[in-house]
Parts: structure tokens; sequence; C-alpha cells
RNA sequence: GCGGUCGUGGCGGAAUGGCAGACGCGCUAGGUUGAGGGCCUAGUCGGGGUUUACUCGGUGGAGGUUCAAGUCCUCUCGACCGCACCA
């Protein structure tokens, strides 16, 4: 009979489950090994296959590390809060929660269903009040070192969704969820001080074994920028603003100044004549969402304010602009102009007609403008001096004349922390009648989100929360002085900044986890997911963890020492799968058709672990194909029992040296993600086991156990089909001797100037002069130097000749 | 525009600077079968050819380094991802 993926998968999963197979004992003596993968998000239409594709990578690492010995930590758990569940309970008007339950059980099923080996005693969820106990309570550690703070910051404010988003969910002026229209509007928000930890964040990236790319956006995304700050005063007034600038060198060149339409002063320092054009003009940006303004970029546009500012470094007066391509949120809000040397300020000038004085010699202002180091001219004490000194003398400068400081910017921004939402985690911060702010006390953790019917938003821009008087007032019991509860709740963010460190500990009551066992277990080995978290979840979390090793909670500067992205799984036609495109594949049709071992080892052979590739049926049915293959080679088909092909002993073992290749290139493969190579070394090992009358026992076993990771149902089975009564789980990974591998003879190819022109079959042992003496006296050598002086000969030993002769 | 990643058969892909195309899909042929499917075996980069171990060309394109380049360097074209007026 074939092989029965639904029998075999059915059983062997009731066993895991039943007897706690996978059960992490954090406290053994082993070696740990933890192998994290990104929590999902319980969405409503269930597991993707894009989902296994990084937890089979994984379970792969957690099942190959059980059998050398390793104590393996391998969870799972729910990033249960967020948007979805709350549009759909306002749509249906159930409960977000049971909505949630009812996810997370299918979301359990259909992975348990795929074989991970995931000890689900550690099961966690963000929404359960166990857990989020902890994460207010670091909130509230934040809080106290005064790293969450309120302030009134323009948001993005979601009408349609009644809400205010991060800008990381708004793209393209619309909600990242749902696409409704989002507009400018000031609120009070609390606000995290990522800021305060730019620095370490930055710095720290270098210790790490992540992919270069994703250190580099985390850089990017940081952006940190060396240079200074110039106080400018304002002609005739008694008023000054500062401006940021990477090129206080290029001072001397400054001939305007530019203020964002939204900084303080443009008010104050108008013109009356002026008044009207710039009023008009900061009406029409104010109207404009963030899209339209990038839009506009090719154009640069702005208006005259009518006021001079005063270069401090020549007293020259030049007039001051504003303009959208000015941004109040990164530096000052205020820049000065030197359009000589930036390309953003020349086509400004250019536009309006303001003058270029260039301070470097080189390029030509008359076509564009001069961004490369050069010699200083028209720049007073500056002349003759190259960029680099020149920045440092101008920053002198400054600072002795009280007219400016070294200054370093960030393009981060402090993280937007607060959501008027109902499905999150309340923050545990108590307003009280008299103007005061106060935590909650620790030991009334977990403030718990009450239960309601009612969770439309306010649409003042309070939560829901705000509409439930029981919850929302309080009553101090010692002085009688009433307050109100914050209504706002934390961004799904919050509960995926530490969820790694619950795992380790997942029932503590009385700390986020035990710190012994925290020493243990920190940092996660291996942590895989996709690469859409590369900047936000990955920049929070690191940016939480400090913050906990800073307060002595954690032992490590870094959660994740590795990290890995795995790429998408496209849709048959190559694009993403999406239910409007209708190339969606659902895992549990899949584990119907084919069996979740298929599945597994399909997405693992279908390309490096980090690639983007297509689905395909027919590749699917190759995977199958191999498992079929490898059962039908062990199993007798007839008898279900094992093959008589198997013995204990043979006498010409043609299958040693390909075996010993195979543990070898097998084990590595899989410690270094190359799951696809891996693959095929053990499809090559099957054909070539299909050539012999008889194969090895041992080799059967060892088999089996390379499989076992990838292909863990039928690995079990084949298990026990060789006789033996308990699980592969915990069996000894094989081991390969590297004096098998070598031949006695070896092939060597003779080149000519680098081209192949013979081969020949030599002694393993034979030296290079031999080597050499042997390349040259091969017959087809011989007549192909003959007329040829020989310049040099190249020997790679195991390898090539290589002749130079011409 | 800036930053990153990457271009290899009909397709997915493989190759510590050392025999390009492993392995799989697809396709072709033979075998097995009442037939089909399945399975087994073999072949499958292109041109030429005396078609087993012959020969020439070949890794987006153009140069370069090297005894030797898919791999390293320069330029260029293209794709994908991230950021985007960041002073």
């Amino acid at each position: 009979m074939a092989y029965d993926h639904k029998k075999v998968e059915t059983k062997w999963n009731q066993y895991w489950l039943k007897n706690k197979t996978f059960k992490t004992d954090a406290s053994s003596n082993k070696k740990k090994f933890y192998a994290l993968d990104m929590f999902p998000y319980p969405s409503g239409s269930g597991l993707h296959v894009g989902h296994p594709e990084g937890y089979t990578a994984t379970d792969i690492l957690s099942r190959m590390k059980r059998m050398q010995g390793y104590e393996v930590l391998h969870p799972m758990g729910w990033d249960a809060f967020g948007l979805p569940a709350e549009q759909y309970a306002l749509d249906t008007g159930n409960d977000p929660a049971e909505f949630t339950d009812k996810n997370i059980d299918t979301f359990r099923r259909q992975i348990q269903d795929l074989g991970f080996s995931y000890d689900w005693d550690r099961e966690i969820s963000t929404t359960d009040p166990d857990y989020y106990k902890w994460t207010q309570w670091i909130f509230l550690k934040l809080y106290e070192k005064g790293l969450a703070y309120i302030d009134e910051v323009p948001v993005n404010w979601c009408p349609a969704l009644g809400t205010v988003l991060a800008n990381e969910e708004v793209i393209d002026g619309l909600s990242e969820r749902g696409g409704h229209p989002v507009e400018r509007k000031p609120m009070k928000q609390w606000m995290l001080r990522i800021t305060a930890y730019a620095d370490r964040l930055l710095e720290d990236l270098d210790e790490l074994d992540w992919p270069e790319s994703i250190k580099e956006m985390q850089r990017n995304w940081i952006g940190r920028s060396e240079g200074a700050n110039v106080t400018f005063e304002v002609a005739g007034q008694d008023e000054s603003f500062t401006v940021f600038t990477t090129r206080p060198d290029t001072l001397f060149g400054a001939t305007y100044a530019v203020l964002a339409p939204e900084h303080k002063l443009v008010e104050k320092i108008t013109t009356a004549d002026q008044k009207e054009h710039v009023s008009a003009y900061i009406e029409k940006n104010k109207s404009k969402s963030d899209l339209e303004r990038t839009d506009l970029a090719k154009e640069k546009t702005g208006v005259f304010t009518g006021a001079y500012a005063i270069n401090p470094i020549n007293n020259q007066e030049i007039p001051i602009w504003i303009a959208d391509y000015v941004l109040a949120s990164y530096g000052t809000g205020a820049i000065m102009s030197v359009p000589a040397h930036d390309q953003r300020d020349y086509d400004f000038a250019k536009t309006y007609n303001l003058a270029i004085i260039p301070v470097l010699e080189g390029g030509d202002i008359e076509k564009e403008a001069f961004t490369e180091d050069g010699k200083h001219i028209n720049s007073g004490f500056l002349d003759g001096l190259n960029k680099d000194d020149a920045i440092q003398k101008a920053i002198d400068w400054l600072e002795k004349e009280g007219k400016g400081e070294r200054q370093v910017t960030y393009r981060l921004r402090d993280w937007l922390f607060s959501r008027q939402r109902y499905w999150g985690e309340p923050i545990p911060i108590i307003h009280w009648e008299d103007g005061t702010t106060t935590g909650v006390d620790e030991s009334e953790l977990p403030v718990i989100l009450p239960k309601t019917t009612e969770i439309k938003p306010s649409g003042t821009g309070e939560s829901p929360l705000a509409n439930i008087d029981e919850w929302v007032n309080v009553t101090d019991p010692k002085t009688g002085m009433k307050g109100r509860r914050e209504t706002n709740t934390m961004p799904q963010w919050a509960g995926s900044s530490w969820y790694y460190l619950r795992f380790i500990d997942p029932t503590n009551s009385d700390h986020l986890a035990d710190k012994d066992l925290l020493n243990e277990w920190l940092p996660v080995d291996v942590y895989i997911g996709g690469a859409e978290h590369a900047v936000l979840h990955l920049l929070y979390a690191r940016f939480w963890h400090k913050f906990l090793y800073d307060i002595g909670v954690v032992p490590t500067k870094e959660p994740f020492q590795k990290l890995f992205n795995q790429g998408m799984i496209l849709g048959e036609n190559n694009e993403k799968m999406s239910k409007s495109k209708g190339n969606v594949v659902n895992p549990d049709d899949i584990v119907g058709s084919h069996g979740a071992d298929t599945l597994r080892l399909y997405e693992m052979f279908m390309g490096p672990l980090d690639a983007s590739i297509a689905w395909s049926e027919t590749g699917l049915d190759g995977a199958r194909r191999f498992l079929d293959r490898v059962w039908r080679l062990f199993i007798n088909e007839e008898t279900e029992e094992l093959s008589e092909k198997i013995v204990n002993d043979v006498e010409d073992d043609k299958l040693e040296k390909v075996y010993h290749e195979t543990v070898k290139q097998v084990t590595e493969n899989y410690q270094d993600l190359k799951f696809n190579t891996a693959i095929s070394q053990m499809m090559v090992f099957i054909n070539e086991a299909y050539k012999t009358d008889q194969i090895l026992t041992a080799y059967v076993e060892g088999f089996v156990k390379l499989l076992s990771p990838i292909a863990p149902f039928i690995a079990e089975e084949l298990w026990d089909k060789l006789g033996h009564d308990e699980t592969i789980t915990f069996e000894a990974w094989p081991t390969y001797d590297e004096t098998k591998l070598e031949e006695n003879e070896i092939e060597i190819v003779v080149q000519i100037l680098g081209k192949n022109r013979a081969r020949m079959m030599v002694d393993k042992d034979v030296t290079r002069e031999e080597l050499e003496k042997l390349a040259l006296e091969h017959e087809a050598i011989k007549e192909r130097i003959a007329d040829k002086t020989v310049r040099k000969v190249i020997v790679v030993p195991g390898k090539l000749v290589n002749i130079v002769a011409n």
C-alpha cells in the first residue's frame, strides 16, 4: 500500500501532544538553544502558506539541535491585539475577545497539523491579562524613568477609523488598514523617548549576526547626522532662530534662510506687506496631505516673509523665506540655504532669483550645485581649507563666538505610543482632579481591559473606554481624590516588543520572567520572520530590551543574536498572494491532499529561504514524489514491513561514500539555513540507494534521522518500522567519517591556459610534483603543447593542473 | 534621487576564485501496464559534428584583475525591496 499521510500524520500528532514530546525543561543542564518565530497576528482568514516557511526553518533547527543534545526552547504565541478584531467587532457587534479566541483556535489547530515541535505549555497571547500585566509594568518603568511622556503633537487622524495612526501605518496618505483618508490634527499623545537610545541602537547593530540589508535599513531609519546648530538673529527685531546644518563650513555662502511653514517664528516676523502671501501659502499647504506635499517635490515652492536674518559669520542680511521643502519635524525646522552647494537650495534659488555665492572651488554654478569636496573660497578665515577641516574650524569659531554649537540630529523620532482604540492594552495611568498624573500602583496591575458592548470610537479622539464610566472613574481610597483613567490603549507593537522574554518563563506571576532563566536563555539564538518587520518591530523590541537591560531586568544588550528574513511565497502567477487576485493557497488543502511533510519539504526545497518564489503545484507534486520514493525504498508495499533490501551486512558497500557525504552536507546546510541544498543531497542519496540491491540498516537509520527535521511524520513512522519504540526526537544526530569521503583514485582536470583539455585518474596522495609530471606526460596534453613553450604550471592538489603554454 | 539586494537552461534553482547548469519541475525516448495514470531507466544549455571520454560558444551588456572569473574590480542596462525635499 502506498504511503498514507493522513493516517501517519494523525497518529504522530496525537503521540506528540499526549506525551508532551517537545516540552522544554528551562532549567536543565544541557546546552541551550532558543529558536524563535515571529509570532503571528491570528487573523480571521487563517494560516497562509507563507507562515509555515519561516516556522519550518526554525523547526528544522530545533529538531536537529534536540538530536544534537541541546535543550531547545521553541515556543509559539499570538500577537492578538490589533485593529482587524476591533473593526470586525464594530461591523458585527461581536466581542473582539471571542472573535480573537476563535481565530487563535484555528491558528493553533492549523499549526499543530503542520507538525511543528512547539512546547504548547508555553503558549502565550498578548491579550491575556497575565501577559499584558507585564506589558503595562514595562510601560510604568518607562514612565518612572521619564521615557514615557505626554506631548501635543500633530498626528494622523483618520476620521473613518475614528482613531489616530502612527506615521508608519499611513501609506500614501491613506490608512494602512482599510485605506481610509488621513488628515493631520494636533492631539495629546503618549510618546516613548526612543531617541534617547538612538546612538546605542545604531552602534550595537555592529555586533549582530543579521543580514546586512536589515542593519542598513535600521541605520537609515535612525538617520544620524553630525553638524552644527547655528543661531541667526532677525534683523531689526528681538528674535532669533536656530538652523541645523551638516555644512557649517559653507556659512559664507548662505544667501537666504528658510523656515518650515509651521515654524513658530513665521507669524512674528512676517512683514505687513507680505502677510497676505504668507498666510495664503500656509493655508494652501495645510490642506495638503503628506502625499501631495511630496508629489510636488520637483517644483520647489515658497514665499518671502519680508524679514531678514543676519548671517552670524559675516553680518550680512539675508532674506527669510518659508517653504514646505523644509520639514518642521526634522532638525530645528529651519535651514540656512547655500544654493551653490546644495541641489535643493540651488533649485529654490533659481526659481526665485536668489543670490548664489560659491564658497568652494570646482563645479559650475551656472549649471548645478557643487556638492563635492574642494578648497574654500570667498570664506574669510576658512579660505584654502578642505571640507572636513573647514567644518571643524567653523564649529570651533561658532562655539567661541556663542553663535552655535556642535549638534547631532536623528531622523528617528519618538515613538507615538497611544491609540484611541478599545482592543489594546490599557495604559496604566490615572489623571487626578488636581491636575496631577500618576502611574497605577504596581500591585494593582494588570489594569484589565473591561468588557463592553459599546466599542464604537467616541469620534472626538478619545477611545471607546471613555464611555465606560465605572471603569474610567476612580477614587483614591486614601485621600478620596477623584481621578480618571487614561483611556488610550497601547499599539500592537507593545506586546510584541518583549514576548520572547515571556516564553522563557510564561507563568511567572512575580516577575516578567525569572532572572536566572533569562540569564540562561538570552539572547535568542535564531529569530526568523518576514522582512516587513525589518525596521519597526525589530527597532522597538531592541529599544525595550536595552531599557530592560538598563534597569537590570535582562542580562544582554541585544535580544536577537541571529536574525534571518524568509522570503515571500508568491502566487503561481508570480504575484503576491491575495484574495482579490484569487491566487491564495490554503495550507489546510495541501495538508489534506499531499500531507504536512510534503508542504514542509516543498517550501524548503523551493529555493533559498530568503528568496521570494512563486508557488508551483507541480513542484509540490515533486516533493510528495520524493517522500513516496523514500517510503517505497524502505518499506515493502505488500507486507508494509521493512524492505528485505535493508540488511545489517553487505558484501560490497556502494553507498558508503555518498552516505557520509550526505550526513556532512545535510548537517552543515541545516546549520546555515540552506535547506534546499540539504534536500537535494538527500535526493542524491536516495537515487543512489535505488541503484543498489542492499542497504545497510545503519544508513537507513542515519538517513531517516537526517530527514526527520524536515518531514517529521514520515520519519517517526519509518523509525517505528525500523523497530524502535520511542520517538526519533531525541535520537543522536548522525555523524560522518571524514576519511570515508575520500576516494583512493581521484579525477584531475588538466587545463591549458585555463581551458579543460584532459582528465586523468590519479592516486589521492599524489604529490604536486608528480601531478605536474603526470599532466605534462598525458598524451592529449603532449600533443597540444608540442610546439609551445611551457611558461608555468599551476597545480591545485586534488583538483586540477593548469599549464600556461604558448 | 539615496540606500540595499539581485540578474545563470523552457521553469525553481546549484556552484570555499579551480570541470557552469547539482537537485527538482517540465519535456523526450524506452520499459512496465488491457489502456490511461502511476512507477522504473535513460536523455535534456546552444551551435557544429565523425553524435560513448569530439569541438566551438555560453552565467543581462562592455571593459579590467588573475595561470584561472557566474564568483573580485570599474562602468552600464534591468528587476525587486526600503526610504524619500532629512538641511
